[in-house]
DNA sequence: CTGTTAGCGCCTTCAC
DNA sequence: GTGAAGGCGCTAACAG
């Protein structure tokens, strides 16, 4: 491969006009830049990344680091930011944490050595045991899962709203003894717990959740356990799409019906949940915008080191399906009034 | 950040003996060993990547680029390839071609300027148009889809006979009007179709195949117009997981059941097709040992690349599930029978 | 507008 | 076993 160099060289120019050229830097002379591309075409030439990295102290390189590459939200997530940092030129180092905090501890140092411009990040913890975004030296974007008061730009669903939208739903429609099943470790699963809780509080109803880890197996071993309680709970809430799919495992193989036996509700409006019978009802969250807007934060962020903490909160959208039916179907033709 | 350099002079000693000490050397008495790990400590020092990779013209980096991060398939081979590579320091970058042959082919060159050492690649074509491995100066792998007759390492599924075995299973339980809707850019698919067409054919049926796009709305589209022909196919079989769930929505929009009206049967074991009713009848991939055998065939290559080309195929394993039960359920003891 | 030059931080001969 | 020095390819002053 060649280098600046040669190129400088074949062009019969300097280096540095070369260098200028490949910066699309102004102030240099029509002549000068057509000589320097016909050189580089006729090289084949492309600036070696690791030298400008090392000369120019920047990587224009963001880490992605998720908790868990299999749950299709973070896919989702993942697609967009991808596709925004590509368009811009950045590069993307994507990290699955699998839900491990000291994979995702290794991950961090691992951008440090990177050199990253900076992290967008799903923690796998509710409370970063120890982490401050001020202890490295990038900035971090959180998404999908942060505490209120947490001192970093983050980009978020309205969990407890949301959450609380969808245990009313479930309540005026009838149900009563309504179970919530969340992610006992994010502060996603606290937050939307807490809006479930407050709705039940709400409308002086005793809440039952239970805290389960949010993978596929954990949920329905729970869920299994919670629908073989006396008496058995008339609705139940599942706090994550994995957590949904694990409970939707329980009724089935409880040989239990929704909405008929128990009714069923839960985050995540991916296709599996229109394609089960009845289709489930879901808080739908806008995958596509979080993206967009972390890589966004982050990118002004890094422009702009000082500038104040910003927190974006997106709105899920309620999908009212056959799951939540009304308990006793009086009034059909109100089955899909949204509450 | 400290340098190499800085930390010599905290431990009284040169910059080489550090870089010795760094790099695991032999040849380094003990005394100056732990007079630089000391200081490295204290000073925090992690030797600089991009200087690294810049001198050494070594990056230990490759690149995974999927035809669609959307497709659990993928994901989960992402998962495989990322969680060995990391466990052996090296760094992933993932790109995601989105299933358009452009995007593949800018990523390609984007691994070239990242001078990785290798890349694992799923081509979004079956014939790649203009693509040589031979052109690019990295050795790749391929995944999942490939040419019989293509000159690199692969891992691919014995699709030809995954298809065929499917296709028998349905025909031996008494379909014989079956449709097959298949990838229509992908070896893979194209490889599917023929497993299928030459199980149509060994039993004296006319094959009807379709090719669609791999997307979701593509599949249910076409199923949904294959579904309206008269006379009505009596089995559909889908060749991959997006198709199957596209054809599923498609059985769910035109209100037929299945196994009833059209039994049904396809790719890719997800979770989701355990959980709607009937469950429905698969061919599992082993995604994990497919991601596992990637990145150690591509090692292997970095380390020897005049190694003879490598093929390594997998087998599928036929799940039967009640989506494809037998026609006329005479013996239900035999329902769950592998062909 | 253009060229010269001094490093970025590290590895790796080559002497000692 | 250790240190000195050159250079990987590039960018950014600076001088002209």
């Amino acid at each position: 491969m060649a280098n600046i160099k040669e190129v400088a060289h074949h062009a019969g120019v300097s280096v540095a006009s070369v260098s200028r050229v490949m910066a699309g830097h102004t102030g240099v002379s029509e002549a000068t830049r057509q000589r320097v591309l016909t050189a580089v075409k006729a090289l084949d030439y492309r600036p070696d990344l690791a030298a400008r990295r090392l000369r120019s102290r920047r990587t224009d390189t963001i880490g992605l680091i998720v908790s868990d590459i299999r749950n299709p939200f973070f896919t989702e997530v993942s697609r967009a930011v991808e596709d925004v940092a590509y368009q811009q030129q950045w590069r993307v180092i994507l990290c699955n944490a699998d839900e491990n905090p000291d994979k995702e501890a290794a991950y961090l140092d691992l951008m440090r050595d990177e050199n990253v411009s900076g992290v967008i990040l799903s923690p796998t913890l509710a409370r970063l045991a120890g982490f401050h975004p001020a202890d490295y030296p990038f900035p971090v974007v959180l998404i999908d899962r942060c505490e209120r008061d947490t001192t970093a730009d983050a980009v978020v669903l309205d969990n407890v709203n949301a959450a609380y939208r969808l245990a009313v739903h479930l309540i005026e429609n009838g149900y009563r003894r309504i179970g919530c099943l969340y992610g006992a470790v994010s502060a996603t699963g606290h937050q939307r717990q807490e809006g479930y809780a407050a709705a039940m509080a709400a409308h002086g109803l005793k809440p039952q959740a239970i805290a389960v880890q949010a993978t596929i197996d954990q949920a329905r071993t729970a869920a299994v356990n919670l629908l073989q309680q006396e008496p058995r709970p008339e609705a139940l809430l599942a706090s994550s799409g994995l957590i949904l799919l694990g409970t939707t495992e329980a009724l089935r193989e409880t040989q239990l019906r929704f909405p008929e036996d128990v009714a069923l509700a839960g985050f995540d409006d991916l296709p599996w949940t229109r394609l089960v019978e009845p289709a489930i009802t879901v808080i739908a969250q806008p995958t596509d915008d979080l993206g967009r807007a972390a890589i966004h934060l982050l990118q002004q962020r890094i422009a702009q080191p000082d500038q104040a903490v910003r927190r974006v909160v997106l709105r899920g959208e309620l999908q009212v399906r056959g799951s939540s039916a009304r308990r006793s179907p009086i009034r059909t033709g109100h089955l899909l009034t949204t509450a």
